[in-house]
RNA sequence: CGGGAUGUAGCGCAGUUUGGUAGCGCGCCUGCUUUGGGAGCAGGAUGUCGCAGGUUCGAAUCCUGUCAUCCCGACCA
């Protein structure tokens, strides 16, 4: 490829729409232009990274026994109507009917598209396992598409499917995609962790996603630092805080005028805040009041509060008066003197707690003195674990302090059992002939947010720094005077032996000037750059500069194939 | 969907307060010079000022509505 007939716009100024380093670098580069928000279109040089994600993806998934297919992206209503999730899924689902009225959406996922392919043919346990997966847009109506490829609408994903016939054979295709995901991310050059994750509105058993490690990613992940437990914010659990044992003092009513706030509590009274109580009050779908309790330095995780909860799906602040008619007071709400029937859950740390303040169900009360083991009712709350994982928190593993950090999901992993093939009726026959629902898994990754997510990772002041295996391409070589016909005709012989011997190479041939190229090179980020210049035509010495390092060396012309080769094998 | 901001040339912006018919930098085109880190000089092209109404002799500027984009919160690859 020659960069004089490669539609490669780049930029100097950045976009002003763009916030985060990957989306700038990415149109700036000329990698992406947007058509609309979250809607994107691929130029050449973005192109061929995703392509090359791609191939990385194709061949472990190929290798971990998957089978590559594609499907439409639209799907008829019917297949969700089935597995129940036409009425579920909300308005990020994209629907559409077509001239006869009939109901279809864009595919945001294909869980159901997929179940019903295989339920049709999949007969005997002879069949399986089997795995089966595309690469193909995705669409979600995103509420709030942002940060370039990172959140947008229409996305690529690889998404593969696994089906066995028990849960020890799902186990086992969940646990070879795992390892196929550290290796596709591994090869891709990212620092990445697999976290222990929650299953959310996909349902089924357990999960892990595939965190690339960046400041500017949407999650929130705590690892140990001892041992390798690592998981999602909202997953994450915690040994509880062990209180040391006071004794018990008498519970006493206090005045405490205008601290309906925890801060304003603790200013009020002078009280430590991990002595107080924090309560926050909940409405889920259905309607349902839900009193959560907490320690007043805590968060309530309400990942984990939906999960405790039967049939809850979405939690929202609830309606003051939801709280009154239960006996509750806005801002000093107490799990004392809550009409029985009401769902109180109290975290578990909040059980060890002496002597503590929490509100007393009275406009500017609070309780001193409550002791959560005397005081609460034990038959009308539940105790569990609710809280937000925080830094310094203990791991539930070994007991060592967790950290904090910020990660791009770029993958998950997913058993999902029987949900679907159950409500799908998607079954086989077993050894024994009786008929068996299918076990089903889902694995999925973002290939242009993997690709954000490189950037992310791999840049500096001057752009992109591509990983060699994902870079649109390995090597460019820069003709410094393209006019001087000499510096040109060395520069091509140049480019025709790299291109001869295999290397993945571009040539830059454009009339710019030397200053010019070398700027677009670095931008655009290609690992290696072979410059030919005056050195090459009198001297036949050729200069080459590694992007990520800075470091510039000569060789040989003759030599310069076997040179770029050692280069490359160190990228 | 709630809160905040912004829409002026391909990109970045000024002009809006105080209405007078649109400008700067980069990029683009032509010519000459230059030629290893975003060149210099000279000349040139490019806008229904997001859109629709309204006020006014006159609107980028004031008013109303609308659309779009971006940022912050609840979701996800």
């Amino acid at each position: 490829m020659r960069a004089s007939n490669l539609y490669a716009p780049t930029l100097r100024n950045t976009p002003a729409e763009a916030e985060i380093v990957s989306h700038q670098l990415m149109y700036r580069a000329g990698l992406i232009r947007k058509v609309a928000g979250g809607l994107y279109n691929y130029l050449p040089l973005g192109w061929r990274v995703i392509r090359k994600i791609e191939q990385i993806i194709r061949e472990e998934m190929d290798a971990a026994g998957g089978q590559e297919i594609m499907m439409p992206i639209l799907q008829p209503a019917e297949l969700w109507q089935e597995s129940g999730r036409w009425g579920v899924y909300g308005d990020e689902m994209m629907r559409q009917k077509d001239r006869h009225g009939r109901e279809f959406c864009l595919g945001p996922t294909h869980e159901e598209m997929m179940t019903a392919l295989v339920r049709d043919e999949v007969r005997s346990y002879k069949q399986l396992p089997l795995m089966l997966y595309q690469i193909q847009d995705k669409f979600r109506d995103e509420r709030r598409p942002r940060f370039g490829l990172m959140r947008s609408r229409e996305f690529i994903m690889k998404d593969l499917y696994s089906f066995d016939k028990d849960v020890e054979g799902m186990n086992v295709s969940y646990k070879k995609m795992y390892d196929a995901y550290t290796k596709i991310f591994t090869r891709c050059g990212l620092e990445f962790r697999p976290v222990e994750a929650d299953n959310g509105a996909i349902g089924g058993g357990h999960s892990h996603e595939f965190t690339v490690l960046a400041d500017a990613g949407e999650s929130n992940i705590a690892y140990c630092t001892q041992c390798d437990y690592a998981a999602s914010d909202e997953k994450a659990e915690m040994k509880p805080i062990e209180t040391p044992a006071e004794e018990m003092q008498p519970l006493e009513k206090i005045e405490t005028p205008a601290t309906n706030t925890i801060d304003s509590l603790v200013e009020f009274l002078g009280v430590t805040i991990e002595k107080t109580i924090k309560a926050v009050a909940y409405q889920t779908d259905k309607d349902e009041l839900v009193l959560v309790f907490v320690r007043g330095d805590h968060d309530v995780n309400e990942t984990k509060v939906i999960n405790l909860l039967d049939d809850a799906l979405e939690l929202r602040m609830a309606d003051e008066e939801a709280i009154i008619a239960a006996g509750g007071c806005p801002g000093f709400m107490s799990p004392i003197g809550i009409k029985k029937g009401t769902k109180v859950i109290v975290d578990q740390t909040v059980m060890g707690m002496y002597n503590a303040v929490a509100g007393a169900n009275e406009k500017d009360h609070h309780y001193r003195n409550v002791n959560p083991q005397r005081d609460f009712a034990a038959d009308a709350i539940t105790v569990a674990d609710v809280r937000l994982v925080k830094e310094g928190d203990a791991c539930p593993h070994c007991g060592a302090p967790l950290k904090m950090t910020r990660g791009i999901e770029a993958g998950q992993v997913f058993t999902l059992g029987t949900k679907y093939s159950e409500a799908m009726h998607a079954t086989f026959l077993d050894e024994g002939g009786k008929e068996q629902p299918l076990y089903m898994g889902c694995y999925g990754i973002g290939v242009g947010r993997t690709m954000a997510a490189a950037i992310e990772q791999n840049n500096d002041k001057d752009g992109i720094i591509w990983p060699r295996s994902i870079a649109p391409f390995e090597v460019v070589v820069v003709a410094v005077n393209a006019k001087k016909d000499d510096q040109l005709a060395y520069a091509e012989k140049v480019y025709d032996e790299l291109r001869a011997a295999g290397v993945d190479v571009l040539l830059d041939d454009r009339r710019e000037r030397a200053g010019v190229k070398f700027k677009d090179c670095d931008l655009i980020g290609y690992p290696l750059r072979v410059v030919v210049g005056p050195k090459a035509v009198e001297g036949d010495t050729i200069e080459l500069k590694v992007r990520k390092t800075g470091e510039v060396s000569t060789c040989a012309a003759q030599d310069v194939v076997s040179t770029v080769q050692n280069l490359l094998a160190d990228l």
